[in-house]
DNA sequence: TAGAGGATTGAT
DNA sequence: TCAATCCTCTAC
């Protein structure tokens, strides 16, 4: 399998792209050990609403990477605790970017286990700071490209429209009337998509 | 330079 | 329901 082209993440509609990458597969090599996930649910965020962290265009010192040109990693701390994984997307100057919220697990499954120091496999990627740290997935990463570092997204498997769920996005009700925006998606009956 | 708060999680 | 926990942003 081959990381998927540049051409992916330069789409100038992030919400498509959000939706696309359900089915598609989360790869890491960190510390030398490949793992994996189905990548089930998904969040959009955009620059021209008020749930995106550059909204307005306003570019800081954490926020920058997202206004690089599509195709590469985001990371940032949330709550001082967890590292949240984002996908940047549009081209160069348009700060669009995309959430992933919960995978299925599908290699490396023992290194996951280990690193989130428990023996059930159930739930240990079903959230946007959980998979991260079963993947190994931190600030390092922040600016990484996805086409030629150790963290890349690869064709899964195929998603039929019906199996698609739309939703709100989850806690961001600062936004006001752009926490509304149905810019969340997961797979139907899905056991890996995060619980609300 | 201090103070507030967050795209969450797991324990109580 | 609530604390953990720390980096980032904003205001002074």
């Amino acid at each position: 399998m081959k990381p998927l082209p540049a051409s992916f993440y330069e789409h100038k509609d992030v919400v498509r792209i959000a939706r696309d990458l359900l089915g598609k597969t989360l790869v890491t090599l960190t510390d030398g050990k490949l793992t994996s996930g189905l990548i089930v649910e998904t969040e959009a965020y955009s620059y021209r609403e008020r749930g995106c962290h550059a909204y307005n265009n306003k570019m800081t010192e954490r926020n920058k990477v997202m206004f690089e040109q599509g195709g590469v990693a985001y990371v940032y701390l949330c709550y001082g605790v967890h590292n949240l994984f984002n996908i940047v997307t549009n081209k160069a100057g348009q700060a669009d970017a995309v959430l992933v919220r919960a995978l299925q697990p599908l290699k490396g499954e023992e290194t996951m286990l280990a690193r989130m120091k428990t023996n059930s496999l159930k739930r240990i990627t079903s959230g946007p700071g959980k998979l991260t740290k079963a993947l190994g997935i931190d600030r390092k990463l922040n600016g990484a490209s996805l086409l030629k570092s150790d963290l890349w997204i690869e064709n899964g498997v195929k998603i039929n429209k019906n199996e698609i769920v739309t939703a709100f996005r989850i806690g961001i009700d600062y936004a006001g009337e752009d926490s509304k925006l149905p810019w969340r998606f997961y797979l139907k009956d899905n056991v890996w998509v995060s619980k609300e």
